[in-house]
DNA sequence: CCAAAAGTGTTTCTAATACACCCATGT
DNA sequence: ACATGGGTGTATTAGAAACACTTTTGG
C-alpha cells in the first residue's frame, strides 16, 4: 500500500476516519435532477414542461426537476438513487403509469448554468405512451405537453438538454426496441411505424417496414388479436402485437436508408 | 405567470432572491468526477487505475477521480465545467496529450455507494493511444495501466462503472469513428483493425475489413505515405492513414456480423 | 527462395428496396 | 361499388462474406 497523498489520515483506521467527516466541507454544489418526458400526440413528439413557479426565471417553461434529497430531511426521505429522484420530481407534475421507461441522458454542470449557485443537474429521459393532460390543482404548478419544436423560451440550459434528448431518442430508435415504450401494451405495426415517423420526422415505406419489424427477432410478439377498427375511412383490421424481449435490434433499423 | 408553489419568494424580485441564497442549505451531496481512461497495449485493452492513498478503501484500485471544485477555494480555482474537472483529476495521475477524446459516461448516485456521505459521481471516458507508464513521484499516488479484465478488487462501485464503460466502448466502435482515438495521428488499416479486435475481443476478416473502412466515407484519409516496416517477419509496407472528418459511420461496422 | 503481411479480384449469398397486387373493412 | 388501410409476392439491386490470388517486404 502506498503512502497517502494527505498525511492527516494515514495513521487512523477507517472507522475513525469516517466518524470525523463533515459532509458540508465537501458539499459545495447542489445536485438536481431534470426529466425530459417524451410522448407522441397526433403524430408529433411532445415534451412535458412546467412553468417555473419560483425564482429564478419564474414563469419560463422548464423541464420537471428538483433537488436530489441526499439524506432524510423535513422535505422527505432521502432518494435511494438518482432514478428515484427523477420519478419523484416527475410525479410532482403529472401522474405516471407504474411501468415507465426511464434512462439517464447526461449531467450538466457548467459554472454559470444556474444564477443561484453551482448546480449540477442529472438529466433523465422518460418515454411514455400518450397520457392525459397534467392537472393544474393547487399544489401542482402549470404543466403541459408541449411540441418539442416549441420556440418558446426555456429556463437555464434546458433548451440544450432537450436538443440532446431529441438526438438521443432519434438514435436509439435505430438500435433498440425503444419505440415500443411510446405505445400502449398492445399496438399495431402501423402504430409502431408512426412512432418512427414522428421521431425521425419523415415517412417510411409501410410494406417494407412491416416485414422488417417481423424479421427482427424479439422486437414484437404476435397476440392473435385484431385492432378494433380498420381505420377511420375503412380498411382491414390490423393485427395487434406486444413488445418483445429484445432490447437491442439485430439488424438495426437505420434511418439513413428509406 | 403562475403563483409560486412556495409563497416566500413571490413578492421579491429576482435580485433580492439571489442575494438571500445560502448554498449550503441546498448542498447536502458531494460531487466527484471519475475517469475511465482506456488504451490498447499489446493487443489488449487497458484502463488507468490508481491505488487509493487515503481512506476509505485505502489501497484498493480505483478510477482516477476527485471532488469537483464548485467554486474557487484554497484547493484551486473552480472547475468551469465537468469536463475540466475530469481532465484535471486525470492529469493528477499521469500526463496526457493535449488532444484527447473525452466523453461523459454517466452519473452514479446510489445512497450507499460511498461510506463517507452521499456522493454523486459523474463518470467520464477517455480514449487514448498507448502512453508511457505513469510516474510514481512523491505527489503522485501509485497508478498503472491495468488490463480491463482484471480480477483485482476495486473501490466503491468502480467495477460497475468500468463494465458500463466497456459496453459503451464496444458499442460506439460500431457507429462512430471512435477507434481512431486509440491510435497515433497516422496509422495503418491493420492497426485500426487491431483496435476493433482488441475491444470486441474477436478476429475480423482482414481483407473485407480493409475494403469496408475505405468504403465508409470520411472514416480515414490517405496520407500518401507508407509505414516504416512491413511487419516483424517481413511483409509489404502498409499505407498510412489519418482520422477523417466523419464522427458517425454510414454504414456502421456491425459486430454481429463477421 | 520462403514466409509474412498488405492489398485486390471475384464469386456467392443475403438483405434492402421498389412496386405490383390481394385482403378486409367502413361508408 | 369503392375508398382506405393492412398485408404479401416478387424482381431488382446493393452490400456483406468467403476465398483465391497478387504484391511487397524481411530473413
Amino acid at each position: 500500500m502506498s503512502e497517502g497523498i494527505d498525511g492527516r489520515y494515514h495513521d487512523e483506521d477507517e472507522r475513525g476516519f469516517l466518524s470525523s467527516y463533515d459532509p458540508h466541507v465537501f458539499a459545495p454544489a447542489a445536485v438536481t435532477v431534470d426529466v425530459v418526458a417524451l410522448t407522441i400526440r397526433e403524430g408529433l413528439p411532445h415534451v412535458l414542461l412546467a412553468r417555473r413557479a419560483a425564482h429564478p426565471q419564474r414563469g419560463l417553461w422548464a423541464l420537471p426537476g428538483g433537488f436530489v434529497r441526499a439524506q432524510d430531511s423535513e422535505a422527505g426521505p432521502a432518494d435511494p438513487d438518482l432514478p428515484d429522484a427523477a420519478l419523484r420530481v416527475l410525479a410532482e407534475k403529472t401522474p405516471m403509469p407504474a411501468e415507465i421507461h426511464l434512462e439517464q441522458l447526461g449531467t450538466y454542470g457548467a459554472l454559470d448554468r444556474d444564477p443561484r449557485m453551482r448546480v449540477i443537474s442529472v438529466a433523465y429521459m422518460v418515454f411514455a405512451p400518450d397520457l392525459p393532460d397534467p392537472g393544474t390543482g393547487r399544489d401542482i404548478s402549470e404543466a403541459a405537453w408541449v411540441p418539442w419544436t416549441t420556440k418558446e423560451e426555456t429556463a437555464f440550459d434546458h433548451a440544450r438538454v432537450l436538443d440532446d434528448a431529441v438526438e438521443r431518442a432519434r438514435s436509439k430508435l435505430e438500435y433498440t426496441s425503444l419505440a415500443t415504450a411510446f405505445l400502449p401494451p398492445t399496438f399495431t405495426i402501423t402504430a409502431l411505424r408512426g412512432v418512427y415517423e414522428a421521431i425521425w420526422g419523415r415517412a417510411l415505406h409501410a410494406a417494407n417496414f412491416h416485414r422488417k419489424i417481423l424479421a427482427t427477432p424479439g422486437f414484437v410478439e404476435d397476440t392473435s388479436e385484431l385492432a378494433d377498427r380498420g381505420g377511420s375511412g375503412g380498411g382491414r383490421r390490423a393485427r395487434l402485437y406486444r413488445a418483445g424481449e429484445a432490447a437491442l435490434l439485430h439488424p438495426p433499423l437505420l434511418r439513413g436508408a428509406q
